[in-house]
DNA sequence: CGAATCTTTGAATCCTCTCAAGTCTTGTGG
DNA sequence: CCACAAGACTTGAGAGGATTCAAAGATTCG
């Protein structure tokens, strides 16, 4: 219908348009997923859908949570920022999940970190005031944000466990297999790239540390650049090294 | 009223009593703590209180999730059980905040992680049969659910980013600012006694480098042994070690 | 094309882990 | 109440891994 649902043409700008509940994709399986669409029509209104370059912060730490994001398409960080200056990423954000669960708790709650795009990323930004009428004669909403909850829980957990536990080569192997886009047949993997210092960050270590480990498996023909923005993998090396 | 409420009573055993909601001294810090007790009295009946002792199991990962648990006193821990049997400790949850959430979400669902007392732990066992009632006519009590998550992601956060990031000296120097009993006026903090083995799981450490750590701090006057089950700190001291 | 940013590599140091042995605690049963 | 056994904690020595600092090489973007 709208630009807004094609997602081809999202260069280096961000575009934003009014949302099309009634048509999208995603929608069976976000927080939406069983909410009575045409019931609401007038309550969703306000929802605009978004589409952000990579490296776009969508919210900043401390700012008013006013708006939740679902992520329609991409990858989303949550980090914290220390006194010294260095980060270190909580969460991670896929599709189907949401970003500034806080928008959900009282008034005059602040974003407790830092939200920023790692890949390109669609969105679709609900204003605070679309969810009051719905949870008020929708009980099955209720479970659905639950859910949400739960699911960001997950993440943080899995950046605990699989991220920052074990060797450095472990964590990063894991790290690798956890962004996986699409797998072949063939035991490859494919991979969007990432930054350096992203992964650094998820794994609690530094730049220079995840650049030689990247590099042993590149020597070690573990990893290859199959194209100019992917990495490939040998699946089967690279579980023996995440252990 | 009924022994249940005296907490001085329970040793090596566990007790357990009908939980008296209406005069509970920890209800209004709680999930509880906005509804109408009188209104529901009927539904919390169900409610029973218990008492254990440190590394007490609570409910186990892969149990079914039947029932949650509010914690009225002492300490809990979540872990997580690796293939090599080692364990990480992936939450904290003290008083005021429920042990088991995940008995909010559909049926079937499993508990994730193994809950434990790290002190003697004084719980409320409410079964999952006790909220579609409440859920239903109350929606303060959905903003306090929520509220419950939320702290449990905060708790989720710290060990992320107070308790696995920095030098293994500064994260066990937070590990022990964490735990802080009491704080006297003269800048001592009070600890209640947690074993090398807890620290070194909640810092992703080892026993041995943990000990290493602490033998440290003794060494350097920081910490003593204040009776045989507490310790003692010097607050600016140990504040400087977590950087 | 050039500046800014991000990444790679080297060398030295420091930190943490591992393994192994010894010590201390704790809980149990006599 | 004491003695003993099991478990928890401590300590040492050596090895390996990760960090730091510094400098050079790539990329990216305007």
């Amino acid at each position: 219908m709208t630009k807004a649902l094609d997602s081809g043409n999202c260069w280096n700008v961000s575009w934003e348009g009014r949302a099309d509940c009634k048509h999208c994709a995603i929608r069976k399986i976000d927080v939406l997923a069983d909410v009575d669409i045409d019931k609401y029509e007038e309550y969703l209104k306000p929802i605009t859908q978004y589409c952000y370059p990579k490296n776009t912060v969508i919210y900043n730490a401390g700012n008013e949570a006013t708006d939740l994001y679902v992520v329609r398409k991409g990858l989303v960080k949550l980090e914290q920022t220390f006194e010294d200056g260095s980060m270190r990423i909580v969460r991670l954000i896929q599709k189907g999940s949401i970003v500034g669960l806080e928008t959900f708790l009282d008034h005059k709650q602040k974003y407790e970190q830092t939200a920023t795009t790692i890949h390109k990323t669609e969105l679709c930004r609900i204003p605070e005031r679309v969810f009051p009428p719905i949870l008020k004669d929708d009980s099955h909403f209720f479970l659905a944000v639950m859910g949400q909850w739960h699911e960001q829980l997950e993440s943080s957990n899995q950046i605990l466990v699989e991220f920052s536990t074990g060797s450095l080569r472990q964590r990063v192997a894991r790290v690798f297999l956890y962004l996986v886009d699409e797998a072949n047949r063939d035991g490859l993997l494919e991979i969007k790239k990432i930054s350096v210092q992203d992964i650094a960050s998820l794994t609690s270590s530094t730049r220079e540390s995840v650049s030689r480990v990247v590099a042993e498996f590149k020597r070690n023909q573990l990893l290859t650049k199959s194209s100019p923005k992917k990495l490939r993998f040998d699946e089967v090396a690279l579980r023996k090294q995440a252990e």
